[in-house]
RNA sequence: GCUGAGGUAGCCUAGCCCGGAAAGGCGCCAGCCUUGAAAGCUGGUGGCGGUUCGCCACGGGAGUUCAAAUCUCCCCCUCAGCGCCA
């Protein structure tokens, strides 16, 4: 959540900020948002002047009472002051959780250098790497290639699971295995400390890190149990310092989350209908870091280098775009996705997303930095980018490796992990 | 799932039975002392703003009361033992 303190002290800079979304509904919670957070302060003043009175006369008849006095008199009277108290106090509670609700429901303050734009066709692209397929007509879908393989099952999956869902089997499990053990490898060579996180959050630490509307749409609720499953273990690494005071000397911290990750939410159309694009579930290796505030935009690209890293070593051509102000979404201060060439469809599809969350994440999940132990006022920066999700980095590279044969050729960075192999074939007599 | 013990400030703890302004220790900060440091001594050290002061804060919520960390009820979490279990 945006910072209270800052939304009482500069009012305007936050106004602009909010501006540049696009959304004027967000300029009206902004409005009602300080109007319900002045009535409550000069509510609290008549408030603290009631409860003030009240301790008053309580301490006097506990005195009274010491002393062997009578103390109904004073009673009496304070039982009269009591009277409005409780209409002052349920108004000033109201208030002061309204006011919350709205301050809670506004999206992070957006970093100076994110483009402006409506929508994702207004993404400006930072770079691009690689030497692109330029003749789709040569390439099957992945899901062709896969099927001709017999290494994937979809028709069966809908039966057991329904739409969304897939068996992968044989020789290419071990290259979705390949793939997150190299991408792990690389991340524990720069500094990443690997960790296999809860897969399932309850719902307090699940408030903290995403927002509500996306918790409404994309989460597995766990029946019977306060527990929901995790979207992406960038949620539970992130909640993993929930309300602890992380000391300075100890940043950054670089984890390496590794999990299986649900969806509910899919965008059922078009070519990602089919195949393994835009599945309920996936394995993905994700970096996550808690920094200094002034260190994050410098770890930024830290971390959008070593995504891009992942896509050189296998040798996936790729673009990097900045995401604009009208497709960032609620958390991010700043994000870079990296899309990759898909060469069946002639299109870069979005691999990875990398974002700096600066305060938002950190100060609702009531993490703070310190000094030996003890709370300091600021709040440390959040960071997390994908650095490879299986599921779609194994369909970029069966559309770009796949031969003529059908098979597909293992690319040479993952070879290590899979023996020395060098492609994937259907079995004889499969 | 059952039984029991717990949840108090950055940390550790007292207070709870028997309601009356959150005690003490550690750590941290500052001052004194010292060549310097440690020790020692003194003071400070939760949040809020309306800042000579006040209000709030004892896991969360409701109730009783003039007054709740303390009594009553509901809920959450942690730990231990038992049960179950890949």
């Amino acid at each position: 959540m945006i910072d209270l303190d800052l939304v009482r002290k500069d009012p305007a800079q936050v106004e602009a900020n909010l501006a540049r979304r696009h959304d004027p509904k967000l300029l009206e919670r902004f409005a009602e948002a300080r109007a319900r957070d002045a009535e409550w302060r000069a509510g609290r003043v008549e408030a603290d002047r009631l409860r003030r009175r009240r301790n008053e006369l309580s301490r006097a008849i506990g005195q009274a009472r010491a002393e062997g006095g009578d103390t109904e008199g004073l009673a009496s009277e304070a039982r009269e002051a009591l009277a409005q108290f409780d209409e002052v106090e349920a108004r000033e509670t109201r208030l002061g959780a309204e006011r919350d609700r709205l301050v809670r429901s506004l999206p992070n303050l957006l970093d100076p250098s994110v483009p402006y734009g409506k929508d994702d066709t207004e993404n400006v692209v930072v770079a691009t790497w690689g030497e692109r397929i330029t003749d789709a007509g040569s390439r099957k879908s992945h899901v062709e290639v896969l099927e001709a393989l017999g290494m994937v099952e979809f028709d069966r999956a809908r039966r057991a699971s329904g739409a969304g869902f897939y068996y992968l089997t044989g020789p290419m499990v071990l290259l979705d295995l390949a793939l997150q053990r190299f991408a792990l490898d690389l991340l524990i060579e720069r500094g990443f400390t690997p960790v296999i996180p809860p897969f399932m959050l309850r719902r307090e630490p699940y408030e903290g890190v995403t927002d509500l509307a996306d918790f409404e749409n994309v989460m597995y609720k766990v029946e019977g149990d306060d527990l929901y499953l995790i979207a992406t273990s960038e949620h539970p690494l992130a909640a993993l310092y929930m309300g602890e005071i992380l000391d300075e000397a100890r940043l950054p911290i670089r984890l390496a989350g590794i999990s299986m990750n649900f969806r509910r939410e899919i965008g059922g159309h078009g070519v990602d209908q089919k195949g393994i694009f835009r599945v309920h579930q996936f394995e993905k290796i994700e970096q996550a870091v808690f920094c200094r505030p002034e260190d994050s935009p410098a770890i930024h690209e830290e971390l959008r280098a070593n995504a891009e890293e992942v896509f050189r070593r296998l040798e996936v051509p790729y673009r990097v775009v900045n995401v604009c102000t009208g497709d960032i979404g609620t958390v991010a201060a700043k994000k870079y996705d990296v899309e990759a060439w898909f060469p069946r469809q002639q299109a870069y599809r979005e691999v990875v997303s990398c974002s700096n969350c600066t305060d938002y994440q950190a100060r609702r999940l009531g993490i703070r930095l310190g000094k030996a132990g003890r709370p300091g006022k600021t709040v440390p920066h959040t960071l997390n980018s994908t650095a490879v999700a299986t599921s779609r980095a194994l369909a970029v590279i069966v559309e770009q490796y796949q031969r003529p044969d059908g098979s597909v050729e293992v690319p040479t960075v993952l070879r290590p992990y899979l023996g020395g192999r060098s492609s994937i074939a259907r079995a004889a007599g499969a």
